[in-house]
DNA sequence: TAAAGTAGTAACCAAATGGTAACTAATATG
DNA sequence: CATATTAGTTACCATTTGGTTACTACTTTA
């Protein structure tokens, strides 16, 4: 993955498509920030507590990364203390249909007994 | 990703789904193979040569897990020098139609300009 | 006898990713 | 004045993942 962050993405855009969409997905937690951020907005210490485990610094970086791809929505006020506030965009939105197949997919594999316990995420 | 080589695959069966499936196809390599292996059985050395840049090591490691958990087949014949064939079984074949979906969702993030050139995979 | 061809494996190393703890700025409240 | 609150950032470190090189075993062919 190119993941400089501050500065801008680059991308080698000459790479396959299964290398692009992994490069934008396929990280422990950039499709965990989606589902969590589905049909709402939330901030972020919200989503830092919603989300198990996930340091600030690292959800700080995730963020600005879906940003810059278009995946997220950032509003910032300039009030103090500070709030800002992130949802998902159009494109953040599409990606949920595909995740979800993606999970039942995966479900079942590995798994003998179907614990279904709860997470962040459905 | 708990990726204990040789042994068996140990999960997390408490995780979240999302978790899961990220777990499974969130690496470099693991949806590349699937795509290459699409309709068709290769042998190790014909996969080597098709997926660009990966090593043989990392094509055994990943070639293993996936028979583990399913998504691939191995057939080995005992004949000298030894063949061993690999295929898709229909865990993996399932994956293809996502893989697809996630692929023309991911088109034009951080492209400008479409440069559609040649890959191992479609 | 020597080389070629296949499917790996072992030891070792490099790069990428993720995590921790301490710190900042700005203002309101007690 | 001290403290709390929020959204981060910085410097440093640990873990995970991927990559390189050399090597094996077995048999056929030159």
């Amino acid at each position: 993955m190119v993941t400089n962050m501050g500065r801008k993405l680059i991308e080698n855009h000459n790479e396959c498509p299964i290398t692009h969409s992994m490069n934008i997905i396929g990280n422990k937690w950039t499709s965990i920030i989606v589902y969590v951020l589905a049909n709402r907005k939330l901030r972020f210490g919200e989503l830092a507590i919603r989300i198990d485990k996930i340091s600030r610094k690292v959800l700080s970086n995730q963020l600005k990364e879906m940003e810059l791809r278009g995946i997220v929505n950032r509003e910032s006020y300039a009030e103090t203390p500070p709030r800002v506030e992130y949802s998902l965009t159009k494109k953040g939105e599409d990606l949920l249909p595909i995740l979800k197949q993606l999970c039942a997919w995966s479900k079942g594999i590995d798994l003998e007994s179907g614990d279904e316990s709860d997470c962040s995420t459905p």
